[in-house]
DNA sequence: GGGATAACCATACGATGTAAACATACACTG
DNA sequence: CAGTGTATGTTTACATCGTATGGTTATCCC
């Protein structure tokens, strides 16, 4: 008989690393949802206990930072260094977009969470480094990031709660919605806002602000000679 | 010596009401943060016992529903009805962010619950109806409405981790913030986001869409002769 | 091989949301 | 007025959470 072999699910002593249990991390969120993430349940994931994830980082808080620095990586992936800054500026902005379609269950660590490791200063600086590339002096930066910014996250808040029922909604609602008499103009508009639709409304506000930016990169241009 | 009177504190057996209950969660949201809010804190603060409160709401997400709805009361009560359409509207997505300065810790409710109660379908049938109003088609009302409401919220968040030092934040990374060496571009910019000046961004970012908004009203009653 | 150090585990504590059963008190019926 | 149903609040209990503390084991350097 075999004698109590213990089937080690465990994983080698060295092999976990922050980089792997962030991505779990975010995986696991991406199935089962923010909130339901615990250090159990991710430990598990991992064939490991809770605790050892504690000596990678010294909470929970600084794990979502962690995750949050994978989707600011999956932003800027979405833009290839090479393009020219205006366009490589639009392109990050659509991918932001992107990736909160893409992880809509983790894409709130994005706006919720301030830059504070090095890794997301990184982003940040060089995110502002293509505002500057692209003829902006530090003032309009300041200006269109916050504005651009805004928008972005905003859209893709919006864009998660226009695609996914709330697991914990009561499902009665949704019928008044369709109730002419009751929510006239609720009723008439909502078909505007079809998921499918809802990208070229995105586009349409990128647009108005991108060319208030053209235009003052023209400007400053002009002045500069 | 005083034989174990029990001073009472219970309040009087009918004096609950929803409201009493999610106004009273607003006010412990405020002071302590929405994560911090409990079922048992929250009775405690009313004088009852946490299970009491599920006689009013099945669950503690609904409580959060009726906060959101505190909310969005409040953002309409900073747009007086009488206003011409056009006015209304900037001035109610200006008390948005205002809502969110007033309450950093809650406004977290706002972008992140669908409608879905009564209450919150009717404010946003109130606000449909306003751009309607205004003379915008039900198309341009979808398209207008999504990009303000992305904008407002995104700009409301943004707001709030500006003002705010997140409470578990490890508080080492802001002396590298000023390090010109390493962050160039952060520090140049970064002066140019402080908190005194957001309000200008904000009202710069509602002017580009006010204005193709404004436009779009014009071509449209135009055309309609 | 022995000792330090890093990685991981076991246990425990207080707190959470809420299900279930119970107590109380008022409104209304007869 | 008696009795009963309904609304309101309490008690107890359970599974689960983040994480403090301290023990165990594996790896590496001398």
């Amino acid at each position: 008989m075999a004698k109590d072999v213990k089937i080690s699910v465990k994983r080698a002593k060295g092999s976990l690393t922050k980089r792997l249990i962030a991505e779990t991390a975010l995986g696991l969120i991406d199935r089962e949802g923010l909130e339901e993430l615990s250090m159990r349940q991710l430990g598990a994931a991992l064939g490991v206990e809770a605790m050892a994830l504690y000596h990678y980082f010294p909470n929970k808080a600084e794990l979502l930072d962690g995750v949050q620095e994978l989707l600011f990586e999956e932003i800027e992936a979405t833009a290839p260094a090479g393009l020219a800054p205006v366009k490589r500026l639009r392109t990050m902005f659509e991918g932001s977009r992107d990736v909160a379609i893409r992880h809509p269950r983790a894409f709130l660590l994005v706006p919720t969470r301030r830059f504070r490791t090095r890794t997301s200063l990184e982003f940040y600086e060089r995110l502002l480094r293509t505002f500057h590339d692209a003829g902006l002096s530090d003032e309009a930066s300041a200006r269109y990031f916050r504005v651009l910014a805004a928008f972005t996250t905003g859209a893709g808040l919006a864009e998660i709660g226009s695609r996914a029922q709330q697991p914990d909604a009561s499902p009665v609602i949704l019928e008044t919605f369709s109730d002419p008499k009751t929510f006239p103009r609720v009723s008439a508009v909502v078909p505007h806002l079809q998921v499918a639709k809802l990208g070229r409304i995105f586009e349409f506000g990128l647009d108005l602000i991108f060319q208030a930016m053209e235009a003052e990169i023209a400007k400053t241009a002009r002045r500069r000679g």
